[in-house]
DNA sequence: TCATCAATGGGTCGTGCGACCCATAAAGGA
DNA sequence: TCCTTTATGGGTCGCACGACCCATTGATGA
């Protein structure tokens, strides 16, 4: 199972910070690590957290998120962000260490595949940024969450949308309940659990009711 | 149990508006009915999502936010939120028609706060927020789920944990296992459910995983 | 004072569930 | 060509689960 990308916020604005962090917990393959309110704060914050990916606004006050992340040494990949459309900090955000650099109007999925394709290794400053993102626009999900396959999605599918019971599921999906039973046992191997419910549960948690 | 709140959000950045909606739907009482980025288009989504609550940033290109509100008939309780501190936008705000007026720099739970204060017919334009907010700061649960004992919500939890067995929960919380299974009887009964996997549905559902 | 409810516990009964064995047809890659 | 995987199905067995019945303690409130 690929490990989830561990990402710090900087913001000043408390409703951006939590909602960005919420936002990108959700997805199954990136995990919030750290948050900072300011630029003084950050180096602490990222020397604690270690994320693989910094993601961090212009416009701060006090210190601004430029002049605070080009103080840090060890800097991990960079994105900055700002509310202006203008390329106007373009040219400072690449002198600072940054390795992205991109407008608040982006929607948050597109933002989701810049953090993947920075922690990839690519540099996203340019205009084409469609291209490059669209490589990673689905989120990775783990490998134990790959090989479950077509069928069984549909299994667990009805798990999650509370149909439990073997005849139940066998009904919704119009097949014997023998086959559902053999569905379910392929699933609790593949999930190492041993019942619905912790089936359930691991659905949930990999984001498998998400994506579907 | 009582409906979720229904609300609106126009914001011009794309990433605080998902953000938003993201941090907001994953409260149990709140649900994100509709958006809008930018003015214009915001009559349409409030006429046809007709919500409870409208959230609207002050500053976005075109129409304004305020501009927008005020060309409203039938103005839902409003909340306009800006990225400035000061006042400034305050007194406008009220005569646009709006009956709260919020900083960004708010963490989101106090948002949720004010959405569910505003829903109530509160005003907020003074600065002992704070006050108001107190009031509405827990997420109102639906009746089912506060019908739902402490021990019960034990139980419970351990289910969300994957802790699914009988005799695993009864270890887990240092009781028999009759108890478990007396207890796991009336959570059944509450949620309207009949077994361990739709009781782990249902719990996420009401958010009962979030809140303790 | 008395009633109610939460939390703890007992027992019984039937069946649904999960673990194991197996087969067959179709599809797709080596 | 053959082997693997997927989806479909069969059977058996033992235990755990859920549905009922019940009691005792302590707290809380009318």
């Amino acid at each position: 199972m690929n490990t989830p990308i561990r990402v710090v916020i900087a913001d000043d604005h408390r409703l951006m910070l939590d909602g960005l962090k919420q936002g990108l917990t959700s997805l199954p393959d990136i995990d919030v690590v750290g948050t900072a309110v300011d630029g003084t704060s950050l180096g602490a914050v990222v020397a604690h957290a270690k994320p693989d990916v910094l993601l961090v606004d212009v416009e701060m006050p006090g210190m601004s998120g430029l002049s605070a992340i080009s103080r840090l040494k060890d800097l991990p990949p960079t994105i900055v962000v700002t509310m202006h459309t203008a390329e106007s900090y373009g040219k400072s955000a690449r002198e600072a260490g940054a390795v992205a650099f991109l407008s608040k109007g982006l929607p948050l999925p597109d933002l989701a595949a810049a953090i993947r394709a920075v922690a990839d290794g690519q540099y996203l400053f340019d205009q084409d940024l469609d291209e490059v993102l669209s490589g990673y626009r689905t989120p990775q999900l783990s490998s134990r969450a790959e090989a479950i396959t077509e069928r069984e999605r549909d299994v667990l599918r009805c798990l999650v949308q509370g149909i439990s019971g073997t005849e139940d599921i066998a009904d919704e999906l119009y097949i014997s309940q023998k086959t559902v039973k053999n569905h379910l046992a392929s699933i609790y191997e593949k999930l190492s659990v041993n019942d619905r419910a912790q089936a359930v549960v691991e659905a949930m948690k990999l984001g498998l009711d998400r994506k579907w």
